[in-house]
DNA sequence: ATGTCC
């Protein structure tokens, strides 16, 4: 189990296999974070990869004081799982395809939005037109297919029938999380805020409603596809990936930021590949405190993005990644964005859950396949 | 990542 468990100094771990791809400046971005004030330790998950100052795929445990840095500008991002009515076998790309639409701009159905608000205690704001939107970056909805079944009993435990899609749902808070983090980072910096002052409170109360925000609006993006492909549909799972809360690890209370750290105590999981990867089902076997309650959120980026685009438009043309390796339609009328999110920019999703295993922190239930991966309807590319 | 930067 050490073997993939790697202590990086005395708290600072990562979990990696050998075939795990990792990058140094992700792991001295780790080592340095482990040097902030009142850091206890820190943890890099083995989609640990580097993000602007901080890195991401990790989690970091701290006493005292919280750091609305480390959570990041997408506070409450996660994954949502949903079961369909939809039969696997029936599908027809083309058609799956004409009906899903667009659902880049604000939903239209303001009645569902208003009552999904309320049902998720979102108060009425500025930001309730991105509610139902998936945003950009790495975020998107997919349907999926079950492709392997690993542990029967769990999937009917949860409910899951493995002859129908699947709709994976990965967005956050949009614009309100981005302000949030904002007005913060205008008033303090890059400093952190003592628990139990008034200024932590409020940044507290804000980050919660990020976190009810972001669960809406994957239930909201989910809903409205549901709709849009006469498919009924039920929520299985909803876990953040970008939050900070009040733990106890160790023995010792404190505050556990997760910046695309996906907890290991909320239930099973889906930690997805890249559009052109599987996807895996799986639940957690040990409450590990060394890696800080947390599994990794998905791949993890290979490359930076402003690389991909030299690296890959001589080798394949925006119409070809419209179709992935295992068969699947890309939706990414985004010149840049497709990219970007090219499954060679990501490490190979294997790598990633097999170092979970081999460390003994999951237990694979299922694999999925992607289906149909929407990213942005955008402009027309060709 | 961002009702995003030119």
């Amino acid at each position: 189990m050490g073997n993939f468990v790697k202590a990086l100094s005395d708290r600072a771990c990562v979990v990696m296999a050998d075939s795990t791809w990792m990058e140094d400046a992700a792991l001295a971005q780790l080592l340095s974070t482990a040097q902030m004030e009142g850091m206890q330790r820190v943890a890099g998950m083995p989609d640990l990869h580097p993000g602007r100052g901080n890195p991401v795929g990790a989690a970091f445990f701290s006493k005292d004081i919280i750091y609305p840095t480390l959570v990041g500008n997408d506070i409450g991002c996660g994954m949502a799982l949903w079961q369909t009515d939809l039969l696997a076998s029936a599908v027809r790309l083309d058609k799956l395809d004409k009906r899903v639409g667009n659902i880049d701009g604000p939903l239209e159905d303001l009645q569902l939005r208003a009552q999904a608000a309320e049902v998720q205690g979102v108060q009425p704001g500025e930001h309730l037109s991105a509610l139902g939107t998936i945003g950009g970056g790495n975020h998107f909805a997919e349907f999926q297919q079950v492709d392997a079944i690993y542990a029967a009993q769990a999937l009917s435990d949860l409910g899951l029938s493995p002859r129908h899609l699947l709709l994976l749902v990965h967005s956050g808070s949009r614009g309100l999380g981005e302000r949030i983090l904002r007005r913060h980072v205008d008033t303090f910096g890059h400093r952190g805020l003592t628990v139990g002052t008034d200024v932590a409170a409020a940044y507290l109360d804000e980050h919660e409603a990020a976190l009810r925000f972001a669960r809406c609006n994957r239930s909201l993006v989910a809903q409205r596809l549901l709709l849009n492909v006469r498919a009924q549909g039920e929520c299985v799972l909803d876990v953040h990936h970008n939050f900070v809360a009040s733990a106890n690890v160790g023995g010792q209370d404190g505050w556990l930021h997760r910046k695309g750290a996906t907890p290991s105590d909320q239930g099973p999981v889906v930690i997805p590949g890249s559009r052109g990867d599987y996807s895996y089902l799986v639940r957690s076997r040990r409450l590990c405190h060394d890696t800080l309650l947390s599994l990794a959120h998905g791949a993890g980026r290979k490359w930076i993005r402003s690389a991909c685009k030299d690296r890959l438009f001589k080798l394949t043309s925006p119409t070809q990644m419209a179709r992935t390796a295992l068969g699947s339609r890309v939706i990414c009328n985004d010149r840049q964005l497709i990219y970007e999110e090219a499954p060679q920019a990501y490490k190979g999703i294997d790598s990633v859950v097999q170092a979970l295993v081999g460390a003994g922190l999951i237990e694979l239930l299922a694999r999925l396949k992607p289906v149909l991966t929407y990213k942005t309807r955008g402009e027309c590319c060709e």
